[in-house]
DNA sequence: TCCTGTGAATTCGTTCACAGCC
DNA sequence: GGCTGTGAACGAATTCACAGGA
């Protein structure tokens, strides 16, 4: 029975399992366990098979999963079954990297329109996608059923175009800009933000160097169960 | 008393308020109370005085924090007062955006040197630095100490790029390949997966579309508590 | 009075361990 | 015998709420 309300944590690895079976159904296996499932995706098995019975008691015991299957049930799951229109604001060399690398756009998304407020880009087409006006912005959003926007602006526009993005209606925003954006409640905002991660690593870089110093400089004091975290991957 | 071993959730966050504090500083403010170091972070007061307690009794109660002084001490706990060599593995679209944009490498980073395995782009620079042949890397590596490594390279060549840079001595690995990769216990590994981020935004973005129909199509049944998660932001 | 710093309470997420079914 | 599905145990993170110093 799947028991409704996903927890967030579950979310955010669904995506990361669905592409480890696409992988496995184009290698041709046809079913997968949740140990082999978990290892393509970097977790423990007992964390896919909680996730998993999330959405449902898909598997069958003493076999595994049916790959294809599940596939289908995590695609839905995730609202890949129909398909979302997005747009890219700011065609600055990241929102070109992304309106050009259609690989990053899977199954499920649609570039419909780009946007920039240089009059030079405006009116040509990028991969095949029209570069419009700042102007048509909430128009376009509303014609075309636009429901994710991806900030790619500068940090010092991104509060107002994430502004205008929800009074045109739309209520997922994802954010290349390093700032972070208010947005009113029930509008999903996720971001991605280079210098936070390599900030982070940074941290655990200095950490480690620690370690070792605090390691090779003292033969003498008993350091054998410093307490070690190596590998904080995210997902 | 700096309670050593910050928890990770509260490291993911500093990057977030020392932006917000650079950007009080610039303002002119010189002291901030942790509900407007919240606000401008979009947490909660609690969570950045937790947070904060990590790294010491840098608060004066009454009155707040002192701006400049939290800076310099969530910058040195991040490892920013010193300078990290990085590299960046892969220039296509992303890797160049990547490599153009100066801006997304902050204080305390630096790109020492770019690769990718196509003649025509060996040899040249980039923003003012060279593009190297991947048969360099691990000499390059070693010789400018370079400790973070960015993957921007296709999905196919990340597994083979992250085990060269760990080979030549990387400890942190920046992936922005949609991959899952596997590296040894030490070191580092965090990813930017765009599809990934826009695969949650639709998993939410379909959670509302069905409450709304809930909503809507039943005046009859009682909805009104109705269990909403309208937020989940990442951070 | 104001705002920090922090134990205590609570919520959320992960892991364990095994019953149940193939 | 093998592997899923899941309560129960555990651990991590968040929030509460207030004592204590400016």
């Amino acid at each position: 029975m799947p028991s409704r309300q996903i927890p967030e944590a579950s979310v955010t690895r669904l995506p990361v399992y669905l592409r480890a079976l696409v992988d496995l159904a184009e290698r041709g296996d046809h079913t997968v366990s949740s140990e082999a499932l978990a290892s393509a995706s970097g977790v423990n098995s007992a964390k896919v098979r909680k996730d998993l019975s999330y959405l449902g008691s898909y598997g069958t015991r003493g076999v595994g999963y049916d790959v294809e299957y599940l596939i289908h049930q995590v695609s839905r799951e995730l609202g890949l079954t129909q398909d979302w229109a997005t747009c890219i604001i700011g065609l600055g060399n990241l929102g070109l990297a992304l309106a050009h690398y259609g690989g990053f756009f899977a199954r499920g998304f649609r570039v419909a329109a780009l946007f920039d407020i240089d009059p030079y880009k405006v009116g040509g087409t990028v991969n095949g996608t029209p570069v419009l006006d700042m102007d048509d912005l909430e128009r376009i959003v509303k014609e075309d059923s636009i429901s994710i926007g991806v900030i790619a602006v500068p940090s010092g526009a991104a509060q107002d175009v994430a502004d205008r993005l929800v009074t045109a209606g739309i209520s997922s925003i994802l954010n290349f800009a390093p700032v972070v954006l208010q947005v009113p409640p029930g509008v999903s905002l996720r971001k991605v933000d280079l210098s936070i991660e390599l900030q982070i690593l940074a941290f655990y870089e200095q950490r480690k160097l620690a370690e070792q110093a605090v390691r090779e400089g003292t033969a003498r004091t008993k350091l054998e169960s410093y307490d070690r975290d190596p590998e904080h991957h995210d997902a």
